[in-house]
DNA sequence: CGAGGAATTGAGTAGGTTCAAGGCCGGTGG
DNA sequence: CCACCGGCCTTGAACCTACTCAATTCCTCG
């Protein structure tokens, strides 16, 4: 029952929802499962029959090459939708895995197409949600292609301590970290020993504190200097309101749901 | 009246549509305008009222760095919707410039909202457009994070005539590429001096033909290896049937929708 | 016909990789 | 409880891919 609080937390920052809203997407984070760190949830090629959403823990999506290498692509943190595609999806163009022990909790497609089709509003939250995911992959991109290591890794790193504080998982600059150096390479297109490199020389700056799995950022405004972002950055606000009453509309126009929306 | 028709023609790659479906989404398309090459469209930080699609000739969306240097996130083409978030978005992340003289059909947000709150069906070619694009970011982080430089240009090279294979804009493996080798850089995280050294090793392996702003992939399966890119990528198929099953249903649910759409 | 950007080529440089080795830490089994 | 083991962390040194700087030529457009 409290798996669900993390995407509610999410998508109430994005649209404000009803209780019955609420409950609706509760409902949706009750078949939790149990995974292991490092385990594979998802394989690339498969076809899903569910989606699911995160509810305790952490993993990653990421592709592997053919040399073995592979490039992480997103992190998932509790109240991530994955996925939220996947009632259209055929086959999972990547994979996923866990990073630390996870509950993650299946979600029917037909639920999904159920609750998308009869609650605007809720749909419209997912929407901004993946809009979300796609505005940091493209920040990603910018990191990746353009910036040097030294960036990429205040980048990241700034972004992970964001992300958590969004959903109120922390408050301040101090997050568990359990990622690895060489998770930390795959995800910023370099290698372990230089994210080595990068992160004792943040340390002796006094940029950021490291150890035991835990990171605090120690200068926000200089690792944010260092990696070219912004605070405009992730969109992290709600819908405005013109969009909310473009929603309402829609939702007053709805037929009454089906007692039971999850069956069909 | 033409320009609808790219937007028509993928949409109807991802999901079988209706007469009036496609009637409704050419309709969406008549409020064209055109741009000189190397107009800026979109800037970073615009709030737009409109989305628009793309109905004729090519456009970038980039970030500018604080130093000058770009990075070019993905390339519009004709049927290219930009931007679907845009009536959720308060302000857009990056800019949008015309590549070549274009056109575009300017789409008022309400027109949008509309048309995804009453016909599932396109709603959900909507999504899954927003999908391939999401699973085109992905795969150009991959490259960017992991490939060297000859593979990163052979993808890309690929990717471009793809995409216009896949809106019948070509049939074969040629097409007009009016990038700069500067913008080929952009793109890939690359100096235009290095684009050029692989172009010129390229050709001298024959495998591509560049020249006069138009190219000619001349041995796509060796491309295809040195980019790492197997065909499953870019999911360019069809939704798979039972999706099309659940969106008809919410289809035949939906109340007959308002003589005029557009104009709430 | 002149101007400005793009394409091309060369030479030197640098940021990050590769290879290698030792120390640390957490988990597992005896 | 301790010893072992594997993966991570750390550091050094050599190397390489791609960058930088620079000069020349080519195109295109006005």
């Amino acid at each position: 029952m409290t798996g669900g609080r993390w995407l509610v937390a999410k998508l109430s920052n994005l649209m404000p929802l009803s209780t019955d809203e609420t409950r609706l997407i509760e409902g949706l984070c009750t078949n939790e499962q149990r995974f292991d760190a490092g385990a594979t949830v998802v394989e690339e090629g498969a076809v899903l029959q569910s989606g699911f959403v995160l509810t305790a823990g952490m993993a990653c999506r990421y592709r592997l090459l053919r040399d073995g290498r592979r490039q992480i692509l997103t992190f998932l943190i509790p109240g991530d939708f994955c996925d939220l595609h996947v009632f259209l999806t055929k086959a999972m163009d990547h994979s996923i895995d866990t990073i630390v022990a996870s509950r993650l909790a299946w979600v029917a497609r037909e639920a999904v197409v159920d609750l998308v089709g009869h609650h605007p509003r809720i749909s419209a939250a997912l929407w901004w949600s993946a809009m979300q995911e796609a505005a940091m992959l493209r920040e990603r991109v910018v990191a990746v292609g353009r910036r040097n290591a030294r960036s990429r890794v205040a980048y990241l790193l700034c972004e992970l301590v964001w992300r958590q504080r969004a959903i109120g998982m922390t408050a301040g600059n101090s997050i568990p970290l359990p990622l690895t150096q060489p998770q930390l390479g795959d995800t910023l297109g370099l290698t372990p020993v230089h994210i080595n490199r990068v992160l004792q020389q943040f340390r002796r700056d006094g940029l950021v504190r490291l150890k035991q799995r835990h990171l605090t950022l120690l200068d926000i405004d200089r690792l944010m200097e260092i990696a070219g972002l912004d605070d405009s950055y992730l969109h992290l606000g709600g819908a405005p309101d013109y969009t909310q009453r473009l929603f309402d509309r829609l939702d007053q126009e709805q037929p009454p749901p089906p007692a039971n929306s999850g069956t069909g």
